[in-house]
Order: C-alpha cells, then structure tokens, then sequence
DNA sequence: AATAGATGCCAAA
DNA sequence: TTGGCCTCTATTT
C-alpha cells in the first residue's frame, strides 16, 4: 500500500540494481507471459517515478537507443500491490518493499541467498554460484540479472508502453511533490478553481501526483484544514504551505521508508503529553524495528486513529468517507 | 475456515 | 454511489 514516497524508493532501488544491466523478465504466475517476452533479455536504461507509478526503461541492446525507441514497463502497485528482492551476498543492501507485509524479521534489505525472507542457516554461495530463491505467492513480474531479482505481486497495473504512450499518461497526472520539475502553482491553481473539497482534490492525482490517504489526513490535520472546505474557499497560501509540507513529508518518507508526521514533542513516548493511546489496528510500518525509528502509534495525528485522542486539543479523532477512503479528521484542530 | 480490511483507482449506473 | 479488481495478512468464528 504505497503513497508516492514508496514508489520513488522503488525506482532508486531499481536503478541500484539493475540499472545498467540486460535482465531476463519472467510472468511465474503466467498473467503477464505475454509482456514479460516483450522485454526479456533487454537492458534496463531507465528507473523512473511519477506520483504513484513507476516506469522502467528498456532497450534491446546497451549502446545508446533513442528515447523514442524504449520500451517501457509502468507499474501502479494499487492497494496490494507489493515488489520484493532478492540479491546474492554481494550485492549492496537496497531498500523498498511495496505493501507492507509483517513477516517476522522483514527489513527493506536485499535478501541475501536464495531462502527468502528469513534464508537463515543455508551457506551463502558464493556470488559467481547466487541462485533466486522460488517464487513466493502470485508472482506477475519476475525481473532477474545475474546478480539480482525483483518479484512483482498484486499490481493494479503492469503493462508494457511505447514512450509516446508513457508520457501520455505521465501527461495526466498533476505535479509530483518528490520531483524536482514540478510547478507547485499548476497544484495552487488547480485547487483554488475547484468547488470539489480539498480533502478530494488532495487524492486526486491530476491535482496533484503521489498523495495518498495518509499524507492527505495528515497535511490537513498540519494545515488545521477542514478537509470539507471546497478548493475555491482556500487561500493560494494556505494551499502552497500545504504543497510544501507534503513536499518535506513525502521527501522524509523517501529518506526513511516511513511515513512519519508528527513532530517530536508531540509524540506520547517524548516529554510533556500523557500516552493517547495505541490505534486498535496495527498498521504496519516497513522500519518498525529499526534503531531510532518513530513507532507506528506515535507516527501519526489522525490516520486510523478514530476514536483517540487528538494529540493537542484531547478532542476524539473523526473517521467519516470522503472520495470512497476513510477521512480521518481533529473535529476541534480542523474546523 | 472464513472474513474483513488495506497507504488505489476505474467503470458503470 | 456502487461494484469490481488485484493479493496478502490479521482477526474472528
């Protein structure tokens, strides 16, 4: 379940591992047997992320292949979709997993050697030896070099596009916060002409590219924004400081893996603030138990936190539905 | 064993 | 607004 944070980490961790490098594509599960064959063997020359897509490059051959002729893969994860690696010992530790998937001991690492998520007690082989470990569940993609492999499950996208067919629909989307080109003022604009409320226009990702329902809920509830208000109601600049703050979120949640949003003192493990409570659901986290990570219940204001607390004001956290996803809101902070 | 639910999105009504 | 899709995990029976 990525927001555009994760699907940017994908793309590094692409470009890490096989940037540069012929693969072979495989479909285990045999639904993309078709596309698989029309990249197999080529090389991967481009790892790219717009909003919650990624889009790899691929040429038939090394030297250089205009860009017109690439062949690409775009790949939307969707709600499950979820890509794990696997790499032989030799290979430099990366990151990034898609959905969030609590096996005990589950980092963002390359899993070294061929057993998977816990390999354990098998001898490393040595690197020239490195063989992918079986696939595991319904594997759509398979990409593989010599010295690694990324397995694709539960995409709600997985197609293979000409580049005039890429940039349309990288066309489409609005500006993406985690790139660098985007035009915060095609966001501020598209906002301040819309009657939709901007609690919609924020999971709109023509509006603006990568934002889930997280970071929605959550730079709201830092806006103090009533996610009801219509777009045409809020000021240009309360729009862009919503614009940069998702920007320096989403920019943390490349860094970290994590989404993380609240501020320290805010956090009920930190001075001040008597414990408000652990979220019945547990969420899971990718960096649960990393030293020095922020705990998944003192991660966030609002999200699935329904019924608790509000960190600042003690007013219960509001869940209602807003463009078919749960909203979770601070009835007192964001009137 | 069965079900609910998830950081998403589309098409049909 | 609703149903459908894709897959896996945690929770409930």
């Amino acid at each position: 379940m990525p927001e555009g944070h994760t699907v940017h980490r994908l793309a590094a961790t692409f470009g890490d591992l096989f940037l540069g490098s012929r693969v072979s594509l495989s479909s285990p599960q045999g639904r993309f047997a078709a596309g698989s064959a029309l990249l197999d063997g080529h090389v991967l020359v481009a790892s790219e992320a717009y909003g919650k897509q990624m889009f790899l490059g691929f040429a038939p051959q090394p030297e250089a292949v205009p860009t017109e002729e690439l062949r690409w893969l775009r790949v939307h994860l969707g709600l499950y979709g979820a890509w794990t690696f696997a790499g032989d010992p030799a290979t430099a530790v990366v990151h990034a997993i898609g959905a969030p998937r609590k096996r005990v001991g589950e980092r963002e690492t390359v899993l070294a050697g061929g057993g998977g998520i816990s390999s354990g007690a098998s001898a490393s082989p040595a690197p020239g030896d490195w063989e992918p470990p079986a696939p595991r569940g319904a594997v759509r993609v398979r990409l593989e070099s010599e010295h690694a492999c990324a397995d694709l499950t539960g995409p709600t996208a997985c197609e293979v596009l000409t580049t005039p067919e890429a940039r349309a629909v990288q066309r489409r989307l609005g500006p993406d916060p985690l790139r660098p080109d985007s035009d915060p003022g095609r966001f501020v604009e598209a906002v301040v002409r819309s009657r939709s409320p901007i609690g919609v226009l924020l999971m709109n990702q023509e509006v603006i590219a990568g934002v889930g329902n997280i970071y929605r809920a959550e730079a709201l509830f830092r806006a103090g924004q009533n996610p009801l208000a219509p777009g045409i109601t809020v000021s240009r600049e309360v729009v862009l400081d919503i614009w940069r703050d998702v920007a320096e979120l989403m920019a943390d949640g490349v860094r970290t893996g994590a989404i993380v949003t609240t501020r320290p003192e805010d956090r009920s493990r930190g001075e001040g603030l008597p414990d408000v409570g652990a979220p019945r659901r547990l969420a899971r986290q990718n960096t649960d138990a990393e030293p020095g990570a922020v705990a998944r219940e003192d991660s966030f204001y609002v999200y699935q936190r329904d019924g608790l607390p509000c960190r600042i004001c003690r007013t219960p956290i509001a869940l209602s539905v807003m463009a078919t996803r749960n909203l979770f809101r601070c009835p007192t902070c964001q009137p």
